[in-house]
RNA sequence: GCGCUUGUAGCUCAGCUGGAUAGAGCAUCGGCCUUCUAAGCCGAGGGUCGCAGGUUCGAGUCCUGCCAAGCGCGCCA
């Protein structure tokens, strides 16, 4: 309806301009707007207001002439002039009738559109280091993500998602030395765990389940390992320098097989934990992308060999540069240290090119809020590449504090006291977690109540919207006891006794929801979701109790019923786009 | 110090990218279950949209300056 009000308004504007009462550059888009207040009509326009600067002309006159070239429309009852300059636009009831059949017609798939054109996004998520399972925070970047890759699915882009895994680096290494030295603990070594290891129990696992796989093989002593050691950070040393230098101490000792072993052992378990977890929280993944493929393949020095015949790498100070700040960074950034080895960024910049030649029109990488500062060299390295980095999209998330109740949940991730992923799902359930991770603007700080997410009240969310779709269910189960039949059919055929005012406040509701996807989707804001179904759940409560639906009456009973399904269907249709279930019963 | 983000009801947050009288939930107070699930509904109170300027027909929304909070500013990842 809103396009076809958009279009009869742009019929009317070409046709004053080419009557030259209106000048030609004019804008032809975003003119319509639903009306907040139902007094206002249904939709209104502010064009007359926009025009006035323009034109020189008084608002009002503008809105008259639009007004009188507009052309008849059997479903635009009135059109008023109002207030300023506004022009509003009272629709036939029976307008508002059609999307009910429509919702039935597309059944689960009603919301989607062909808006995307098929164009492909690749949307990278979560992507957090595999040294440890995955905590809390991760959780709402994985809510997010999944949410937004569903959301642009369903408006007709083709998604893939990807997970990149940061299977290189010092932090690797880190935990591949902290597993030995739990592993030489069950030999009954005297090993001093370094103060920057990773000392969660899952360290322990790991080294128990590699000494069932290879025995004795990885085994030195501690005492010569630890001899020549600079001293950690307890003992008044730098806990950097100790544990660098324990990690070189393995991989002399054990050499580069061995040590594979060792580093595959920690890295495969990690991994193949985020994958159960992210699976049994609703997040599915298309792609795993290794960054030591990037190394193997050559991509990174590939990457850097373009850069440098772009003339963007210099030297200085026995490292590799890249001029950043040549394409709007604060600093220019090294790509290759004094020691030879690549940076992070180097990999970085290699995995989005290798991004671009996958030939995706728009790639999105969804980071925590605290990446931010990396998103002008990751721009600049895009653009050295010879690519629009309009193509690149980064969404911040940002980290959620958790509360129980009043108290604030401390968490801190050196003492692997922090709270996982796996822990919130088994406290508060999938579903509520989330529902509540994308309840809020995803670039802004979140308070997550457990309690609040767990209490089976009414002041939870989520029960509320998935009540709405249980009492739906409930209604249709009373059929029978009650001796009553639905006819479908008929209930479309009766949609005009649907006049109360709860009524057709359902119905404008439901017929926003195509929009509303849209436009959560390219706002990539799934909240706007979250908000909508709480509202569309709020006016079915409302009407539960303002009226009976199974009532005597055939025509009016089937009409009610045909409604309360087509809301039931769009609640279904959001909460799948959420990966939140739809219960029939509660 | 510089950069990014944020500041809306007692609390947690929306506010459709500049529109008409700023909204919701919780909390507080008062009502509604012999009738389709009370995990629900109806009503009341509660606001200098951080502060001060500016832009224009119109600003919570845009621009500037302050104030406050968070994050970032490595040859870490």
């Amino acid at each position: 309806m809103k396009k076809r009000l958009e279009s009869l308004l742009i019929e009317t504007l070409s046709k004053l301009v080419a009557e030259a009462k209106l000048p030609s550059d004019i804008p032809m888009k975003g003119l319509i707007e639903r009306c907040r207040d139902p007094q206002h009509g249904d939709f209104a326009t502010n064009l007359a207001m926009t025009l006035a600067k323009p034109t020189g002309m008084n608002p009002k006159v503008i809105a008259e002439l639009i007004i009188e070239n507009l052309p008849k429309d059997p479903l635009v009852r009135d059109v008023h002039l109002a207030g300023p300059g506004f022009i509003n636009f009272f629709i036939d009831p029976k307008a508002q009738f059609s999307v009910i059949p429509d919702i039935l017609k597309a059944g689960d798939r009603f919301g989607h559109s062909q808006r995307g054109q098929g164009q492909r996004i690749q949307v990278e998520f979560v992507s957090a280091n595999p040294t440890g399972p995955l905590h809390v925070g991760h959780g709402r970047g994985a809510a997010y993500g999944a949410v937004v890759a569903n959301l642009l699915a369903a408006i007709g882009f083709e998604v893939e998602r990807e997970y990149y895994v940061n299977d290189a680096g010092r932090q690797m290494d880190i935990l591949a030395a902290s597993v030995w030295l739990r592993y030489l603990e069950t030999f009954g070594e005297p090993v001093v765990f370094p103060s920057n290891g990773y000392r969660g129990g899952y360290v322990k696992g790991i080294a128990e389940a590699l000494r069932k796989a290879v025995g004795d093989t990885l085994r030195h002593s501690a005492e010569a390992i630890s001899k020549d050691l600079p001293p950690d950070e307890p003992q008044g040393g730098d806990k950097e320098l100790h544990v660098d230098a324990l990690v070189l101490m393995a991989k002399s000792c054990l050499g580069e097989d061995h040590y594979r072993t060792l580093f595959d052992a920690g890295l495969n378990s990690i991994l193949e934990d985020i994958r159960e977890d992210l699976s049994a929280f609703g997040v599915h993944y298309d792609a795993w992308f290794s960054e030591r493929s990037l190394m193997e393949t050559g991509a990174v020095q590939r990457s850097l060999d373009r850069l440098q015949a772009a003339g963007f790498l210099y030297q200085e100070g026995g490292a590799t540069w890249f001029a950043s700040t040549r394409l709007g960074d604060e600093k220019d950034r090294v790509v290759v240290r004094e020691n030879g080895q690549m940076t992070y960024f180097a990999s970085d910049i290699a995995y989005h090119l290798l991004k671009l030649e996958k030939g995706f029109d728009q790639i999105i990488d969804v980071w925590g809020a605290d990446h931010h500062g990396y998103i002008p060299r990751v721009r600049a390295a895009i653009e050295a590449l010879g690519s629009d980095q309009k193509k690149l999209e980064v969404l911040l998330v940002q980290f959620a504090v958790l509360y129980r109740g009043e108290e604030k949940v401390q968490m801190s991730t050196r003492s692997g006291e922090f709270v996982t992923l796996r822990e919130l799902r088994e406290e508060v359930g999938k579903d509520a977690a989330r529902f509540f991770y994308v309840m809020r603007k995803s670039d802004q700080h979140m308070d997550f109540d457990l309690e609040l997410a767990t209490s089976k009240t009414n002041e939870n969310p989520v029960y509320y919207v998935q009540y709405a779709h249980a009492r739906v269910c409930s209604v249709f189960r009373q059929l029978d006891e009650k001796g009553l039949t639905f006819d479908g059919q008929q209930g479309l055929n009766e949609l005009s006794l649907l006049t109360e005012p709860h009524e057709s406040a359902l119905l404008v509701t439901l017929s926003r929801f195509q929009e509303l996807i849209e436009q959560s989707a390219l706002q990539h804001a799934p909240h706007h979701l979250v908000h909508y179904l709480k509202d569309l759940a709020s006016e079915l409560h409302a009407y539960y109790n303002a009226h009976q639906f199974l009532v005597p009456d055939d025509a009016l009973r089937n009409a009610r019923m045909t409604l309360i399904s087509a809301a039931r269907q769009v609640i279904a249709n959001g909460l799948r786009l959420l990966d939140v279930s739809a219960p029939e019963t509660m």
